[in-house]
DNA sequence: CTTAGCACTTGGGTTAGATGAGTGCTAAAA
DNA sequence: TTTTAGCACTCATCTAACCCAAGTGCTAAG
């Protein structure tokens, strides 16, 4: 009970919690010095710290484990905050993607932290067509489409002396031996078998494959959207400058950040400070939430706020958000499916 | 002289100038009591400032632009500093907006400071086509190519009852009736002719005329790339976090920003300060420098620093580099032109 | 097991004083 | 008429001393 309230009234409050205040705050009648003992006792535990040898307490990363292990009750989310949530959801959405970059948006909104979406996923998408489309007299855009409906596009100037003839061959090669594949493993024959094929077709390859290596890149990565990226100047400590920018830095490069989300086995998952591998984060932390959106697999809900957030709050407010979002979703998928 | 010597100093070290520092920096012998009487004078003028009534001084808006204006000579760029401009432009571009971007990458590294780029440009890019291409068997892909050869596309999903035949007659009459018009027109027969047009064609047409909304502001859009957006962080007060945060969102509003870049008619234009008609940069300098690419247009570059940057250095480096980045692209132009 | 009492610790805030870099002004020197 | 030395004065910055409030641990009594 102690511990929950010590977590509770600091990371409100932001001020370490001294016995005084506890003792008044619990329900019962108990002394400032019965509480001293107490959490000299969690201290022993190693579930709360002092900042200085006679201040008042803050939890530890372990005490927030703890808390939000075995303590904490998600809030109900405030009927406000609701509404907020259904009508941002409600728009004319003609993209998954749209849905899933104001998602990012509005969860960063209502927390004041930074959000990060990942759209609804398969294991591993496939590569379903390849074309180029002429735009131009030397002009093509490149169009590679995956099996779980992302398409990307990439324009770009024809090297002189190709023919359209060439081309033509060389995008039905590709249609031929390699739809169906993962792009995985479309990206190692990339550095493989598909060199020397093109070859057959055109004398000097390289342009072209920059362009479908570029495109393919492009769309194996798991692309996510971040919500609320300017809050970070809010809940960071503003005055150390790199920290920003290695954080900044971060959240650009998408390997790594992939890495950070995860795809979490849990439903809610909170990983606190320390706990997260990635030492940029250590005063930092993150509830990520898996949404699941029937045969059309998985995707990530992410919130990135301080050590000291207002768990409770936090947790009911994913919570919530999850649902809402794979309802939104199923929705979406039942009108375009059919 | 002594207002060049102040701003030169105040410029490298950041600390107010005082009289007696002065006089020994000059290239003749006087005593720091001349210099006080001229900076007395200096003063009178209002080209220089005190922080607080015994302290040294420092240029005001108007000693910058006196000293810009009069007074500076730009520096010969460092020849590592050429030799990192011409080997970064020197890779292989498949795109224009390859080497517009990675120019402002290039242009923040090497001066720390925030740079912005435009591509060359004819005063009215007008629309030379637009297609729908399938993706799948719902998923349809707007094509949009204006005659400068931007391409914006936009993936989404067909709404349920649209079939082929009403697209393509739908297509066929932007192409026939719009092509060869510029975007701005286009945008404005957009909100008056063109949707009773496609009323004939489709009977909910809202879908439709959103995606070709959708897709026409974007390419309408002065659209510019920003290098080195973190620098920000160095060289603003990165204390006060409300200013950082609407630095930022300026820099994201891209019809704000275009204003703020402007077209400069001149080869190089400096402005200081409260120069700028955005409140938010009252406390910044931006040097902007136009390059000319034959007939292709001119581009703009850029480039944002606090109010007491080194003009010198920096007029010298954005000289260099419009001239550099002019020659490459004229290169790449007779290259894929012929 | 709980509580009152007490000595002790510590960060933060306030005050006073010292320091030094700078100024403006006056009067003498060039 | 211009330059310079001299001097009184201003102000930001730094340090040291001090107090205060909030908190602790420990002991002994309830």
């Amino acid at each position: 009970m102690i511990l929950k309230a010590i977590v509770r009234d600091y990371t409100s409050s932001g001020v370490p919690v001294g016995s005084k205040a506890l003792a008044a705050q619990l329900p019962m009648h108990v002394s400032s010095a019965t509480v001293r003992n107490e959490m000299a006792a969690l201290e022993e535990l190693g579930l709360i710290n002092k900042t200085h040898s006679s201040s008042g307490r803050i939890p530890s990363v372990k005490g927030y484990r703890y808390y939000v292990d075995h303590l904490v009750q998600p809030d109900p989310v405030k009927a406000n905050d609701i509404d907020i949530i259904k009508s941002s959801l409600d728009g004319q959405f003609l993209k998954i993607d749209e849905i899933i970059e104001t998602s990012a948006q509005i969860l960063s909104n209502l927390t004041s932290y930074t959000a990060f979406t990942l759209k609804p996923e398969l294991q591993d998408s496939k590569l379903s067509g390849f074309r180029l489309v002429p735009l131009g007299k030397r002009q093509v855009m490149a169009v590679l489409v995956t099996d779980n409906g992302d398409a990307e596009t990439q324009t770009f100037n024809l090297a002189p002396g190709v023919t359209g003839e060439q081309l033509e061959a060389v995008v039905r090669l590709i249609n031929d031996q390699l739809v169906g594949k993962s792009l995985r493993e479309v990206l190692q024959e990339l550095q493989t078998k598909i060199p020397q094929e093109v070859t057959k077709y055109l004398q000097s390859p390289e342009g072209f494959l920059k362009i479908f290596g570029d495109v393919l890149t492009q769309a194996a990565q798991e692309r996510y959207y971040v919500g609320g990226r300017l809050n970070l100047l809010n809940f960071s400590d503003s005055s150390d400058v790199d920290e920003l920018k290695s954080l900044y830095t971060l959240m650009d490069r998408t390997d790594d950040m992939a890495d950070v989300l995860g795809r979490p086995s849990d439903h809610i998952q909170v990983k606190i400070g320390s706990e997260m591998t990635n030492a940029i984060l250590r005063d930092y932390s993150l509830i990520t939430a898996t949404y699941e959106v029937g045969d059309h697999g998985k995707g990530v809900i992410a919130l990135l706020g301080p050590t000291r957030m207002p768990y409770s709050r936090m947790i009911g407010l994913v919570g919530t958000f999850r649902q809402e979002l794979a309802k939104r979703l199923t929705d979406y998928y039942r009108y375009f499916d059919q």
